[in-house]
DNA sequence: CAAAATTATGAACTATGTTCACAAAAATAG
DNA sequence: CTATTTTTGTGAACATAGTTCATAATTTTG
């Protein structure tokens, strides 16, 4: 095991491998699901092994957190591009915030699904955990809060609770489903509502 | 093909099929997730060949269907009980129904993953959308509402989504995750932000 | 250039859902 | 009641899944 800086060969290998992977994988999971992604044909696309595969993942689950971890980003990133265009008051921008997180899940629902409705049964991966805590940080922050304070954590959390609810009945195909563009128009009201129910900050 | 009211032996037997895989369908779902239930385990537990278990539930989806179908009305049952113990006015009664679906959803959570999470990407079967169909209508006629009527019907699903995702995130292992009390303790003004948002009807 | 370590390969193993030919059983016809 | 027809039960077999492994190829190292 050597400790030099400049990256071996195989170690490139790897890198090469896992980004080759990572966007064919993306598009299989995005455009038909994640039933859809199976080792060997994720395999067969990048004219590797299977075997290879598995070197450079670990496990075919490993494929999928990386797909996570990029959705993740990318909800980042929307949210932080949503905060920039928003007035500096509170409201304003946890609005902007919540707009966000509606238009990514209706642009990219399967994103959405991956992040927050996969496997939530199950306690999530580290990576996972990584882009819920800064969600709910950023959150904080817009809303003049503090991250530390367990109280403000929960308070923020039930005013999220809304929008998040909102989000899961606008992706929905079924009775439940919410008319996005009216999923939209009521954003603001339960935003209002919750930081009005709770003035405590 | 006899038009004959009493059933006949073989019909007997697959009923019996059904009804005696049901339950022990179930619990392997229930207790150990619904990965861990599997044709073969599940005829062996029943005694039978899997080529049986086929013959009665067509697929193994037909019976996680019935495990879901059975799930759904013991919430049905749980929400109209719910609404029995509530006071005559349309906020309790509401309030008593998001109290009644967060209860159930915290003591049978799996069961609330079945009917909420689980494939909530695709399109539900016919069963599935009975049960979400007749909580639409309950809660729209605990609170006066007209369930014909579609802008009703989409007023009354922005009020639910609050308490539904509340209750997504009371249900969560992971940095979202609500506390139950907490959550529990908010429904009410959840309810009122969505009557009083809202006060068309 | 030779030795050692690493990576690529595809067959193989286990387990899944599902199907199917065939045996067993039951309903039906005479 | 017997013979025929229809239905049901059985377990092997098929296709595909994730994963592992012995082996070959390759690359790093001495």
């Amino acid at each position: 095991m050597t400790s030099t800086a400049k990256p071996t060969r195989r170690e490139q290998n790897l890198a090469d491998i896992r980004q080759r992977a990572e966007p064919i994988a993306e598009r299989i999971v995005l455009q038909e699901g994640i039933d859809a992604l199976s080792a060997r044909r994720l395999a067969g696309d990048l004219k590797i092994s299977v075997g290879s595969l598995y070197n450079a993942f670990g496990d075919l689950d490993g494929v999928v957190r990386e797909v996570i971890a990029r959705s993740g980003a990318i909800l980042t990133e929307r949210l932080m591009a949503g905060l920039q265009t928003a007035e500096p008051d509170r409201r304003s921008r946890i609005i902007a915030l919540g707009e966000a997180y509606l238009d990514f899940a209706l642009d990219e629902p399967r994103r959405w699904w991956l992040l927050f409705e996969y496997r939530s049964d199950m306690t999530p991966d580290e990576r996972s955990l990584n882009t819920q805590s800064q969600l709910l940080r950023t959150l904080i922050e817009a809303g003049d809060g503090d991250p530390a304070s367990e109280p403000q954590r929960q308070f923020f959390l039930v005013l999220w609770a809304s929008v998040h609810g909102l989000v899961s009945l606008a992706n929905r195909k079924s009775i439940f489903a919410i008319n996005p563009v009216i999923a939209r128009s009521h954003i603001g009201a339960l935003v209002d509502a919750g930081l009005g129910a709770f003035p405590e900050t």
